[in-house]
RNA sequence: GCGGAAGUAGCUCAUUUGGUAGAGCGAUAGCCUUCCAAGCUAUAGGUGGCCGGUUCGAGCCCGGUCUUCCGCUCCA
């Protein structure tokens, strides 16, 4: 409601001011890029969680989800390559102050040289990136005179390693610690239990594993509120399949995904598929689901053929041998055999569709009524399968024995889903908050109540209501939320 | 990270040359009320983001800092 010329800035209002997110620390000014969920959009964000969870292990045999710690061998980041490829050297100029990553600023000098001597010069720079060799790139920069393109000068700083990795100590005692980094991602966790789990449960290829947890990015800018976090939450699956059928599986994925988005309430033209031209250093083939969120058409979901980068990276670094034994006849009547696994991974930020949700909810409506003055309200119309609050029971006037039956009701329904109950205020007073914190459902218990044993039903969206017998409510309700 | 702007009650805002802060909405309690933010009564809530400086005196002037917004940058 506060900001009337940014629609964004008013969901952020909204969000806080109905307990759905709050900036982390705000009793002490807050902290950059870290938000909490409050007491609606913790569940919220559980319900989706669980949507996802249930689309995942529940509606496919032969996929399983697991947990794995925050917490991973220091190791494994180096197999991953996040130790190498996840920090970046950068420079500033100190006439325009502007920050270039170093890799990107000879990259583009390179484009205005001929081509052997931008071939000379890539060689160079990327020798001196793997010898991680800091005053080297300064120097290489500095001989080839490449200048700032807003200054035009030389005056550069010195370049600096910045790692997007969050790091700690393990082990109480200072000097003895080993430093050990919070997982910049959550895929690892199922790379290196792969051979557990597909043992274990005696997984066939093509299987997945599933996972939800926090990931966490030292993010050098982060902004545009709950979009791009320092501590954040992934709910991925790596998929793993016979070499050679990956894009067949990408191509499953990419359309099962995008379907999966379109259930929870995401209008179909309100997604897109967004190729990747130039790949990362392990995948084959790569796709973002994108949304257009209220700043424009940004990733939701990541699908990636991950080839079998992974799997044999953590082979090459654990020394362990981690393959599959596929009995499958192959077209000359012989066993595949051992192989490594190739992966296909699907990876959604809760936190993105979290915000992807409540930006389509939000909504505020204009009417005139019936005696010709204005109304409005603000409502989020969250689809009933998703709403934090499935129903409130609301008693018309706190006597008479009303508040009695309804608390009653009460008792009856929460068993079944999340209800929330009100005497305080005028009716109309209670559907708005209702409508405010997107409640898709509200029953009213009336005089009528007494005699007949039926209640009115008000929904959300439509404003609309009809009366049904009382002992209906709980069936609707749990119907709509299927 | 750089540049610009902002920060007063839960929210939206007032306090017009510096003289120890107000309103509306909201909230809480009660009264009234038979279906879409009605009315009445009472109550709670702010060391003016934080730290420091100038001044007899600072919400207001100055410096620093934190946070947010806009632009740039960044986003394997």
């Amino acid at each position: 409601m506060a900001n009337e010329s940014n629609p964004f800035q008013e969901i952020i209002s909204h969000c806080k001011e109905y307990g759905y997110i709050f900036q982390s620390s705000e009793l002490y000014d807050g902290l950059s890029a870290v938000y909490d969920y409050g007491q609606m959009g913790a569940q919220l964000k559980k319900n989706l969680r669980d949507e996802w969870w249930k689309s995942m292990t529940q509606l496919h045999d032969n996929i399983v989800g697991i947990d794995a710690a925050i917490f991973m061998h220091p190791t494994v980041w180096k197999a991953s390559g996040h130790v190498d490829n996840f920090s970046d050297p950068m420079i500033d100029n100190k006439d325009s102050n502007k920050r270039y990553r170093v890799d990107h600023l000879i990259e583009a000098h390179a484009d205005t040289l001929e081509t052997s001597a931008a071939k000379e010069l890539l060689s160079e720079m990327d020798r001196l990136l793997a010898a991680d060799d800091l005053a080297g790139l300064k120097t290489l920069i500095e001989n080839n005179k490449i200048k700032c393109a807003v200054s035009k000068t030389s005056n550069w700083t010195d370049v600096r390693q910045f790692n997007l990795m969050f790091s700690t100590q393990i082990g109480s005692v200072a000097e003895e610690a080993d430093t050990i980094y919070l997982r910049p991602e959550t895929a690892q966790g199922i790379f290196v239990n792969f051979l557990n789990v597909q043992k274990t449960g005696r997984m066939k290829i093509p299987f997945g594993i599933a996972q939800t947890g926090k990931a966490f990015r030292n993010e050098i800018v982060a902004r545009q509120f709950i979009f791009r976090m320092r501590e954040f939450e992934q709910m991925e699956m790596q998929f793993f399949v016979r070499p050679g059928t990956q894009m067949e599986w990408y191509n499953y994925w990419k359309e099962t995904r995008k379907k999966w988005h379109e259930s929870i309430g995401i209008p179909s033209e309100k997604l897109r598929y967004h190729d990747h031209i130039k790949l990362a250093h392990y995948a084959d083939a790569a796709l973002d689901i994108e949304f257009e969120f209220p700043f424009g058409w940004k990733e939701l979901e990541g699908i990636h053929s991950r080839t079998d980068f992974d799997l044999s990276q953590h082979a090459k670094y654990s020394k362990k041998k981690i393959q599959y034994f596929d009995n499958e006849l192959n077209a000359e009547g012989k066993p595949y055999g051992n192989y490594t696994p190739f992966v296909v991974e699907t990876s959604v930020g809760l936190d993105r569709l979290f915000l992807t949700v409540i930006s389509l909810a939000y909504q505020e409506e204009k009417w005139t009524k019936e005696d010709g003055t204005e109304d409005s309200r603000v409502v989020m119309k969250i689809p009933a399968k998703i709403a934090p609050i499935k129903l409130a029971i609301l008693p018309l006037l706190k006597k008479d024995g009303l508040p009695e039956l309804a608390s009653h009701l009460m008792d009856e329904c929460k068993q079944q889903f999340h209800c929330f109950y009100e005497e305080k205020d005028a009716i109309g007073k209670r559907y708005r908050r209702m409508d405010a914190i997107g409640t898709p459902f509200c029953v009213t218990i009336d005089h009528q109540t007494k005699e007949d044993n039926t209640v009115t039903i008000r929904y959300r969206d439509t404003m609309t209501q009809e009366r049904i017998p009382m002992d209906q409510v709980q069936r609707v309700v749990a119907t709509a939320c299927k």
